[in-house]
DNA sequence: TTGTACGCGTTATCAC
DNA sequence: GTGATAACGCGTACAA
């Protein structure tokens, strides 16, 4: 069937139509949400005909106005920057779609204010889900902002709640793994080279695990804002060389990819990559890093899958009113070390 | 003002705290709307105090159904995996929040069915404007999605018309001024590594201002899905040699920086990055390769301020009505070479 | 200064 | 099978 839908600026409405196909809105209504069973097929064919030459599509607003849903979710990414971000909303955006929901990506650019703006948008708006990552770490804080009987998934944060079902990564328990691992190869002194730990779960969690194994480890901490500062680059220098003396061989656990990227050329001009008393190691979810150091132990976690799964139990809540399961509150998709 | 919203699930119409102010529902719309003029001190304080108490948000779905206008601004990114389409979308975000306008995400994945999607579900809702980074080459194909009326900027794509305004790159003049310089240098041959050229308006002026420099420029192309593949390297390396052989000097020209990024460890490990007869150059917006590269020259453009210029133009045409100037129809953000 | 009443475009409950 | 018509929650003349 052709749409012949004219280039006129007119927006029909569903009772235009109705006059033109001369019926009355409610069976215009009805064709329109596919209840042809009570409808003779010439009325039905009728009416395709007429919405085909107008061009006619329902308004979203009236129909949300009228039903109360959307089939809307809002999707709340911590930083659009990082690949975890974009790839866990790649996740739930596929998911939701076989589900015949629709993901609406909201970026807070790391900023707690942005964060605000956006949940009150979704407040306002008739989304029929969130799926957030959120930057707000408290979940009493984090309470006040999203809307009663909104169906909420948490993801990447462990907001130590039963009130939301969260998918986290078992952050904790792969870095000391990977500590150990590192621990058992002789190396004595761990540099752990972040952005800023208290107030981030997943990066509460990732120290915590490594000191389980280094307790004295270092800390470089990275201000967002001028990750490349050449005096990050001297305090690690400044470590390798102590470290050399007393005849100690040198962990750098970089909790972040994209901090791994600014070191690299500094490691590679001080010819540190595959020298025997340095290791190095990540969370690294893209393939950069791990094409960069082949033959380098990594941490790599699956932001894809934990949208998806975020995403079936969203949309299962939805389309089948399910309520929350509480003793499967909290889903862990296991980051690999590889 | 403490905020002691209740915590039940109930969520109160204009209606309702209408009746508990002892007013009309029209003096609470005037309040929410800040229509303060005609209005009592008494009235304004008793109705701020009930709007606390019961927590009280408008909702919008209502209002845009009366209204006809959202405050909405739909951005559709071809892929939120490149840097460009965040940086770009980071841009337009923060203009439009400064004229009070929110920016929603769309995600094309890089999938025109995918673009499809959004720009349906986007002539459904009420958005006051669209700014787009099309995967859709050809205007007119683009037009029939695009719904009527809808103002609308186009970024980073050049469609050859004048229906709508563009935002771009020059990217025609920068690869020939970057492809002469490299001639200069006595470059002679040159390699363009490149996603599929055919059927993007951005690769195909990048392309075609290479070869007014390097007409007979070779083309290594990409699969987007296997990038790490082999095969290229191996042919990469194969014109190195062939080029030695004939005492040539080579440049890569590569077209995105990601896959300058999954060469780089090749040329790394072969200590091609800082051979002589060997030049890399890239369009290149993050700083990871210049860090990697420091001596390189690499063209690096500016997606945020695409996205905050197209953000402008578009807030401005919104919120003054102003109707789109034929003559300055299309704005050139020009990239550098650096 | 404030209230009444209608419109926005749909859906859904009755009737017929 | 189909048609009136009352919601849905808000904005806004027009009155008062």
């Amino acid at each position: 069937m052709v749409n012949n839908r004219n280039n006129s600026e007119h927006v029909f409405t569903i009772k235009e139509v109705a006059q033109l196909a001369g019926v009355s809105s409610a069976t215009i209504s009805r064709f329109i949400n596919g209840k042809m069973n009570r409808m003779s097929k010439e009325t039905a064919a009728k009416i395709a005909d007429i919405i085909d030459q107008t061009g006619f599509v329902v308004n979203a607003t009236a129909r949300q106005l009228s039903t109360h849903n959307s089939q809307l979710v809002a999707v709340v990414a911590a930083d659009i920057d990082d690949y975890f971000s974009t790839e866990f909303f790649k996740g739930a955006s596929s998911v939701l779609e076989q589900n015949q929901l629709t993901a609406i990506l909201f970026d807070s650019n790391s900023d707690k204010k942005r964060e605000l703006t956006n949940l009150k948008i979704i407040n306002h708006q008739v989304f029929d889900g969130l799926i957030i990552q959120p930057l707000i770490n408290e979940q009493s804080e984090l309470r006040q902002e999203i809307r009663q009987g909104l169906k909420t998934i948490i993801v990447d944060r462990d907001l130590h709640t039963q009130d939301w079902t969260m998918v986290t990564t078992n952050n904790y328990s792969i870095s000391q793994q990977t500590a150990a691992y590192f621990r058992q190869q002789q190396f004595d002194d761990c540099i752990v080279i972040s952005e800023a730990v208290t107030g981030t779960s997943t990066r509460e969690d990732r120290s915590a695990g490594i000191r389980t194994v280094f307790p004295n480890a270092s800390l470089i901490e990275i201000d967002n804002s001028r990750p490349f500062i050449k005096e990050n680059e001297k305090k690690a220098l400044a470590m390798i060389e102590k470290n050399r003396a007393a005849k100690r061989k040198t962990l750098f656990f970089f909790l972040k990819e994209r901090l791994l990227l600014a070191f690299f050329p500094t490691f590679m001009h001080h010819d540190l990559l595959s020298a025997p008393d340095i290791a190095i190691t990540a969370f690294s979810d893209t393939a950069i890093v791990k094409r960069l150091l082949p033959d380098s132990k990594l941490i790599k976690q699956d932001p894809f899958l934990m949208g998806a799964t975020a995403a079936e139990i969203l949309a299962d809540r939805i389309n089948n009113q399910q309520t929350p399961n509480i003793s499967s509150n909290q889903i862990v998709i296991p980051a690999k070390l590889q």
